[in-house]
DNA sequence: TGCTTAAATTTACATCGTAAGTTTCAAGGG
DNA sequence: CCCTTGAAACTTACGATGTAAATTTAAGCA
């Protein structure tokens, strides 16, 4: 019997390739992440990696799971560093930013990357909601804790894209240093007291 | 001397060609989008386009051009059609949802796309800031009218951020039909709300 | 009518993703 | 031990792309 692959084998492979992907891409730009370029980073010959990869969007795939797995990450140990739902939402929300504007790569291809076909990776699929659980989850803590009142993944969901769309003003540049923190602050203050429980008309709202 | 090209000739040619490729955009996915397929839409030899664009990224440029001008229209047409801060913001608001739901590909080209070297295409830039405009600037005449309170621009983009991520969260299909509308409303009134004068917070309706 | 020259076409090339064919070489079986 | 086996890696090749360069076409003036 010939040599066979063990998982570890692939799996490595896999590891190698995706950070070589993500070097070029941050280092060289999108159009240097060439299937000849990642073989020739990695020392074998342009067609090995397809043993490993089904195509090159698999491996776009695979290198977005990854970001989304360390973003995940970074969200959930800030939601854990805190105790009490208002520092909870603090936390993340700086953790957000921080980690948009720290790994600006990274971001782009989570968010950036207009990716067709997303059904075709659970995993991708997985590890976006994994990252988006934290960010809508908090505020079910505040509801519990009754800080804000009303739909909880609708006022969620509004605070993830509020916090996404300043972290991509900032790293376009259309922002000063510093404005997607102090701008993240702003909206979480000006939500919080805007869903605050009310004591006649708070079921009115959002 | 020979034939020359008007200026409305080659206005003519590029307003055509831009046509063809939101199009084929729209139709046929970005994929489709090559110039030896646009040459053949607009019955020309594949490198005549090359007379009238400086390359492919040129023609994405104006496409988006046209595009961003489009949307700003419409943004400045609801925020002309209603009198008062209030009913502007909320105006401005819809028509914004409204024209991401309706033409998911123009928006998607407008913010979807990255499109690098963006320094090279003033005109782009001026047609997104022409659309930004609208969305930033309704927030003075609010404060103008002692409806808000706060750094006007700040706020503005928060409005913006927010907006534009519930359009994409629907548009990607993580909304129940109308959910951006709803998201986008209850923002607003919660962001009214938290940016609200503090002296007057208790009393107000929204 | 020819001449001039911008516009359009044709041809050609480097590079891309990847399908197909070929070679290499480690792990059993004799 | 050497031979066989077949997965893994490599080489080659193809169609498609963006576009540079060479070539052809045709409109306005002499």
């Amino acid at each position: 019997m010939p040599r066979v692959l063990s998982e570890t084998d692939v799996a490595d492979f896999r590891d190698r390739l995706c950070e070589a992907a993500e070097r070029l891409f941050a280092e060289r730009g999108p159009d240097a992440v060439t299937m000849r370029q990642l073989a020739a980073d990695l020392g074998v010959s342009p067609m090995t990696p397809y043993r490993y990869f089904e195509d090159k969007d698999d491996i776009l795939a695979a290198v977005r799971v990854s970001a989304f797995n360390r973003f995940a990450e970074a969200l959930e140990k800030a939601r854990d560093s805190v105790s009490g739902a208002r520092a909870r939402g603090a936390a993340v929300g700086e953790a957000y930013v921080n980690f948009g504007l720290e790994h600006p790569h990274a971001y782009k291809l989570m968010f950036d990357s207009n990716q067709p076909h997303i059904e075709k990776y659970p995993e991708l699929v997985a590890a976006g909601q994994r990252a988006q659980k934290t960010m809508t989850g908090y505020i079910e803590d505040a509801m519990a804790e009754g800080l804000v009142d009303g739909d909880a993944l609708q006022i969620g969901l509004m605070n993830w894209a509020a916090i996404h769309g300043a972290v991509i003003l900032e790293l376009s540049g259309m922002l000063p240093p510093g404005g997607a923190h102090r701008i993240c602050r702003g909206f979480d203050s000006a939500l919080m007291r805007g869903a605050l429980p009310r004591d006649r008309d708070a079921h009115r709202q959002v």
